[in-house]
DNA sequence: GTACGCCGGATTGCATCCAATCGCAAGCAT
DNA sequence: ATGCTTGCGATTGGATGCAATCCGGCGTAC
């Protein structure tokens, strides 16, 4: 679907079709398990299997699709433990994201926060409008980090489980999602006060303490996750 | 080079390319800098230039190759800041794999470790000797863990380093070279005791001590280190 | 009735061929 | 003499076609 594009030209057929299949996985149009064919995308997109190919490769790097020689690819089902690695992961990088965005982080920059937290407080009960804010405020927060790799990889571990945090946040408590709105009101002030270590810590705590949730919500992983193929 | 292999066959024709493109960029056929050809590839590996395109996007996103569109590839040349931020990144990650790996590691895993750090010491001025087993040393001690995403991707990490990491090792001071080898034995006594949290302060003070002498030998990274393409 | 073997369709993997783009150098104008 | 333009060679990007591989069902033998 989307717009069909004007064919092919320049060098970045490959680049379209992998940004293409990546949101339809993290938006949900491409459920965990569901099979990946070739000419499918390629019909999709308007172009050849070749710029496909690439773009499968792409994806099984961004741990977004599995590949099989010789069978096929398939959106990544994680198991419980592939995602809590994941979290781990986040909560000892995403501190370090951090501490090299905070000094870049203007008072402009911090009021802006500050509106997203805002924001999210008034979500209530809308799963999806909480995603996306929560998503644009953790993004904000790093938006002063001027790395190589650090940030592309953080924003990967965030897509990888993108599937997932949907089923898990909405089984949230009120108390829960309480407690994430003061995480995220105390990060802004340590922000504030230039206290990097400290929205360091509570940034880790903050993960960390998600991450144990999703220990205790493992029905998510079984075979309930897998949705019809479209 | 290496054998011509017996043409194409089976749906690996990618990975293998990738693979020895990977070991001449790793053992420095290969300098940052070098221009990679896909005419070239394909010739050499008797291959068409589909896998080797597909091989080359492959080390793009192990953060080995930089890809220009419509212009070519080139091994990736790091800066000082850059190659800091990978060692920041393995300072957080690589505790983490050893926590992974820590509980699986036995009686004779923590002996294995334990000759290698002998061999290790006994390297002298020999820096060829030093980086094979200093690597072999630590990927040892990752060897229990049974992680789906943060082994490789430590070992991406290792791999991005790897070209610039004998020319600082070479430059160490012998009490620079016996502070790691003692620093090797405290982390197999922490194991041996099966205090975990304890090796890991050690593997991060390790690495951490490696980056600070990293970041007060920064001609490296200046253009001293292209040598001439094969 | 069950297990093994075989064959057909479908899909992936690779090679070859053509088009588009970029870098570079020679030529021209100022 | 210097700067800009223009054309050519080299290299990459993409489309098409063919061979190899794998999964499904069906038939047969035990």
């Amino acid at each position: 679907m989307s717009d069909a594009s004007p064919r092919t030209r320049d060098g970045d057929a490959g680049i379209r079709i992998a940004d293409g299949v990546r949101a339809g996985i993290i938006s949900g149009t491409h459920p965990p398990g569901a099979r990946i064919r070739q000419e499918d995308l390629a019909a999709q997109y308007g172009a050849s299997r070749v710029p496909v190919r690439e773009a499968i490769r792409q994806l099984e790097y961004e741990g977004l699709v599995t590949v099989v020689p010789n069978a096929g690819a398939w959106v990544v089902r994680l198991t419980l433990a592939e995602c809590e690695e994941i979290y781990r992961m986040r909560e000892r990088l995403e501190p370090l994201l951090l501490q090299y965005s905070a000094p870049h982080l203007g008072t402009t920059d911090i009021d802006e926060l500050h509106t997203l937290a805002e924001q999210i407080t008034a979500t209530g009960d809308d799963t999806d409008a909480f995603l996306a804010l929560d998503t644009a405020f953790h993004f904000a927060s790093y938006a002063g980090a001027r790395t190589a790799q650090l940030g592309d990889l953080v924003g990967r571990l965030w897509n990888s489980t993108a599937p997932y945090r949907r089923a898990y946040v909405s089984s949230w408590s009120a108390d829960a999602r309480r407690i994430a709105h003061e995480e995220h009101h105390l990060m802004i002030a340590s922000l504030r006060d230039g206290d990097t270590a400290e929205a360091e810590r509570i940034l880790a705590g903050h993960i960390r303490r998600t991450r144990r949730h999703l220990a205790r919500t493992p029905e998510i992983f079984d075979g309930a996750g897998d949705h019809r193929v479209t």
